[in-house]
DNA sequence: GGTCATGGTGTAACATGTAG
DNA sequence: CTACATGTTACACCATGACC
């Protein structure tokens, strides 16, 4: 039996600020944090940095009368694991993932490419929806899902393709990463015959986003007018190291656990920023995986 | 011209800081 | 310690523009 909604409003959230995620705007956000390393941020500093670069709006406050680009924009730092919430540090701190990226370790996509696979619900980014999640025995990796789910509509000789409504009726409900078979046997169904499952209304905003955020990647690419995502060339050509790699990022083993612990929220930034225990899922550019 | 997707802005809720 | 001030996060809402 498909998964059944475990709770209303079911959904993947995720900053709506990840929609405009693109190489320079998150270059400019690390070398401006990487100026104000070890001190508070001054959001002038970061508003001054992006002024006229046209990479990041100004994103002028009413409430404190003065552009404010850092008050929306480093949610998209955090979220991804390359600071650390600056409610949990009030002095900025790059991650050592954000760091291999600034000392040249990784490429723009290769950083983004191991982040976003390794991005789990729940996480100690979100507050109240990771209570919610674990709760409700969510525990899942979408890079991962979407991944398998793409793979899998290939090995059954379908359409390799998610449109945006079978991400919000079949993906999204998934609540673990083993659910992805019988997703996949869902959605071949419905692409056959009428029994289709209602779509999640909810979930629509934060879908789109996912989509481009997982097109930030190596392995995903949306269409033309981003209402679809597929798998790229480079995908295709690393299918059986992907495989490998997302095997062990199904393992439950590998999670990271919400706990009830008071520093929760700094476990998981050390967990997920940690550069050095994961280099072997890091995927290369000029093709292959663990190549240095 | 109607519908939908998207980016941008407002703001509630919460966390933290600080004065007394 | 308490009450109030200030800062941050998370998400709702809305205006705009693309695409039928």
């Amino acid at each position: 039996m498909y998964p059944d909604i475990p709770y209303e409003n079911l959904s993947w959230p995720v900053t709506q600020h990840a929609g405009v995620i693109e190489r320079d705007a998150v270059e400019g956000l690390l070398h401006a944090c990487s100026s104000c390393q070890g001190k508070k941020v001054n959001p002038e500093t970061i508003s001054t940095y992006f002024k006229g670069k046209g990479l990041l709006t100004a994103n002028f406050r009413s409430d404190s009368n003065r552009d404010d680009t850092w008050r929306d924009y480093q949610q998209i730092l955090s979220e991804f694991g390359l600071i650390y919430s600056t409610r949990i540090c009030k002095e900025l701190k790059l991650t050592s993932v954000a760091k291999a990226y600034l000392n040249g370790n990784l490429t723009y996509r290769e950083m983004m490419t191991l982040q976003i696979l390794r991005y789990q619900y729940p996480n100690g980014h979100k507050t109240k929806v990771t209570k919610k999640q674990y709760i409700n025995g969510i525990r899942l990796r979408p890079a991962v899902l979407i991944w398998d789910v793409l793979n899998g509509l290939w090995e059954k000789g379908a359409n390799p393709v998610l449109t945006r409504e079978e991400m919000q009726s079949y993906v999204v409900r998934c609540i673990r990463n083993d659910d992805y078979n019988k997703c996949v046997e869902a959605i071949v169904r419905a692409r056959s015959d009428k029994t289709k499952y209602p779509i999640i209304p909810e979930a629509r905003r934060n879908l789109s986003d996912w989509m481009k955020v997982l097109s930030q990647t190596l392995l995903f690419k949306t269409s033309e007018n981003g209402s679809t995502l597929g798998l790229t060339s480079y995908a295709i050509m690393e299918q059986t190291r992907i495989i490998s790699a997302c095997e062990k990022l199904r393992d439950e083993g590998d999670y990271w656990d919400y706990s009830s612990s008071e520093n929760f929220q700094e476990e998981w930034f050390d967990y997920y920023g940690e550069y050095e225990s994961n280099k072997e899922l890091v995927f290369r550019e000029s093709g292959g995986y663990n190549v240095q």
